[in-house]
DNA sequence: GCTTGACCTCAAGTCGGCTTGAACTTGTAG
DNA sequence: CTACAAGTTCAAGCCGACTTGAGGTCAAGC
């Protein structure tokens, strides 16, 4: 399986022909060629595909992702603006993690309501210290 | 502070005005009150606030919240369903880790290109374990 | 008691991220 | 060699999450 002509990178990557080619469009991957019209992928786009999802649910736009990873998916930045990424990354994480803690906690907390337990209310604060990340914060 | 007008929410929480009206109207929040036209939110309301915008961050759709967390900020859902909730955010939180991780090793790896890099593919294969979450994954 | 500016409602607009549809071309199977 | 399923382009549409604008109301300060 060395060349795949779009619907088989749709079965094998989960993402629809139509989504692929608005990615290819945007600038996030890029065929290999044609054969004839049809596009022509090598096996290194689902390698790419799950990055750009993992972006995604880092809360990355298209337009960052291809930002940090050329349409190679090569990372394409200075070291100083990864380890920036990485560090946003990691503070959602924590923020992240403090939620999924106080989820559970609430799953099997016998306080009458969650908003009067202690240990919750402690989870959330920590969960809601969102300094100045640039991620998704409103202005 | 006891009671609140939009405004002062707004300035406190980072949220516009327009954002706390529309967050009401779709069962998120609810003001406490109205003196004239005007709501007055009382001080949980941040909270509340702080959890819909964790709640984003973890990639829930704005229903998906008000779903979590009644408008009162509560949660409203059965153990069974808070678990089920931590355990989809910790897969998250874990490709995400795997995903800083990877970051962090590129800034500094000598490999020539990234994606030659043994510790970087590997990190990018953890990352793109994507297994039916339910969360975020394309049909 | 009047002005004024912060609030209100409601409809329409915007933006990102795709999806859908119509009209067309082409590699492959029979 | 023809038929056709699967590909292509391009424009338009859709959904979620808001924002903006026009026009109306009202509480507070002068």
């Amino acid at each position: 399986m060395k060349l795949m002509d779009i619907s088989e990178v749709a079965k094998h990557s989960g993402v629809p022909a139509s989504t692929l080619r608005y990615y290819e469009e945007q600038g996030l991957i890029t065929s290999i060629g044609r054969r004839g019209l049809r596009r022509l992928f090598g096996p290194e786009i689902l390698q790419q595909l799950s990055l750009i999802a993992l972006g995604q649910t880092a809360g990355f736009s298209l337009d960052e992702i291809a930002g940090m990873f050329g349409a190679n998916g090569e990372p394409n930045l200075s070291r100083a603006e990864l380890h920036a990424k990485a560090d946003e990354l990691d503070r959602t994480v924590q923020r992240l993690s403090a939620l999924s803690d106080g989820l559970r906690h609430a799953a099997d907390c016998p306080a009458p309501t969650h908003m009067e337990c202690p240990t919750f209310r402690r989870l959330l604060d920590i969960a809601a210290r969102r300094k100045a990340t640039g991620h998704r914060t409103a202005p």
